[in-house]
DNA sequence: GAGACGTGGTC
DNA sequence: TGACCAAGTCT
């Protein structure tokens, strides 16, 4: 049994050249030694929040040949980031994405704040984010603790705390471990342990640098951490999408600022918030028509609720003027109209993409 | 502080 | 096949 210092100070050298030898050659990752633009550091840690490193691949190389400076992306309609983001979820991302963009050109003259307190004053970056990009971006000791280091950590000292209690105490353990260099090394080598080593599931603790040290490898137990706490039954709810077609135009809505697909362009649809039974979707139809039901509906799971959506279709050829927040969107480029993956999915479904 | 907030992949 | 998972933040 090694001394208790002894092994802490060990903990960070041992993965540190593991990191050396297996890290992750990842888009927004500097080769060894080079220096890294803070700006796709952000980027791409506001893409990564519980996204997969491989959806977010695309849209980070998208919106960097788009988007090259915070500048750029400051300068943008708040529409097209949206749309450029489409797909890729949780859009209070996209919106906080862009107005973060928008702070750092007004009230930092276009350059990242370097400090973890000032990065968390922006809008989308919490403490996880405002840690990683101190640490990655800058080089500061913080520590940026995300699932796969609760992961990690949890089960290096065998912490049966749920999860989201226990994250003081994580905290403490890294910042206790942290090297004095290389914070931003230390804080992408413990996020690729748990990313490619230490996983949910069958964790490669044969591979691991700190197998000999973890209190959950010694019992047997890797995978019961970390411990979670029981999640709420997902509720079930039914609705209806509404595509109105007019010659070679397709009704398209704004949602609203606020909520699911908040800022979208989305087909009009019945609220999502509540079950709304088949006999009175059609009363949240954006116009009186000729109503036809697909028979087939699209099925879409949320985080907090899994939804049937019936879709309707109807034509026109002159209807009422749209609702404010509507416009004609031609159907040749409903593709790029920038639709949730719901919507995408009714379309497709109604042969229109 | 618990719930809202997307999506695609895996077993 | 349904449940669970993935680099969280905001209210």
């Amino acid at each position: 049994m090694i001394e208790p210092m002894r092994q802490r100070q060990k903990l960070a050298p041992a993965l540190l050249r593991w990191y050396d030898s297996h890290r992750r050659d990842l888009p927004w990752r500097a080769p060894p030694g080079a220096r890294v633009d803070p700006y796709a550091v952000w980027l791409s840690e506001i893409m990564l929040q519980q996204t997969t490193v491989a959806t977010v691949k695309g849209y980070f190389e998208r919106f960097l040949t788009r988007w090259p400076t915070v500048e750029a992306l400051a300068a943008a309609p708040l529409e097209e980031a949206l749309a450029a983001w489409a797909g890729l979820g949780y859009y209070a991302r996209a919106r906080n994405l862009h107005a973060c963009a928008g702070a750092v050109a007004r009230d930092h003259g276009g350059r990242f704040p370097s400090t973890e307190a000032a990065l968390l004053a922006l809008p989308g970056v919490g403490p996880y984010t405002a840690a990683a990009v101190a640490a990655i971006a800058f080089d500061q000791p913080c520590a940026a603790v995300d699932g796969n280091v609760e992961r990690v950590v949890t089960r290096l000292y065998a912490i049966g705390t749920p999860a989201r209690r226990a994250k003081p105490l994580i905290r403490e353990k890294v910042e206790a471990m942290m090297p004095a260099a290389r914070a931003g090394d230390f804080a992408q080598a413990l996020m690729d342990l748990g990313a490619t080593v230490c996983t949910p599931r069958a964790p490669g603790c044969g591979a691991c640098p700190w197998s000999a040290d973890c209190a959950a490898r010694a019992a047997g137990t890797q995978e019961a951490y970390p411990v979670k706490e029981k999640k709420a039954e997902k509720p079930k709810r039914r609705g209806g999408i509404f595509i109105l077609e007019r010659g070679e135009e397709t009704l398209l809505s704004r949602r609203p600022e606020k909520g699911l697909f908040g800022g979208m362009s989305a087909f009009p649809s019945t609220p999502f918030t509540r079950d709304v039974a088949p006999d009175e979707q059609l009363a949240f139809a954006p116009c009186a028509a000729d109503w036809r039901a697909l028979p087939e509906p699209v099925s879409h799971v949320f985080t907090h609720f899994a939804l049937t959506a019936t879709v309707f279709t109807a034509r026109t050829k002159s209807p009422k003027a749209p609702g404010a927040n509507c416009r004609w969107a031609s159907r040749a480029n409903l593709d790029r109209e920038g639709l949730p993956t719901l919507m995408r999915k009714a379309a497709l479904l109604a042969g229109l993409i």
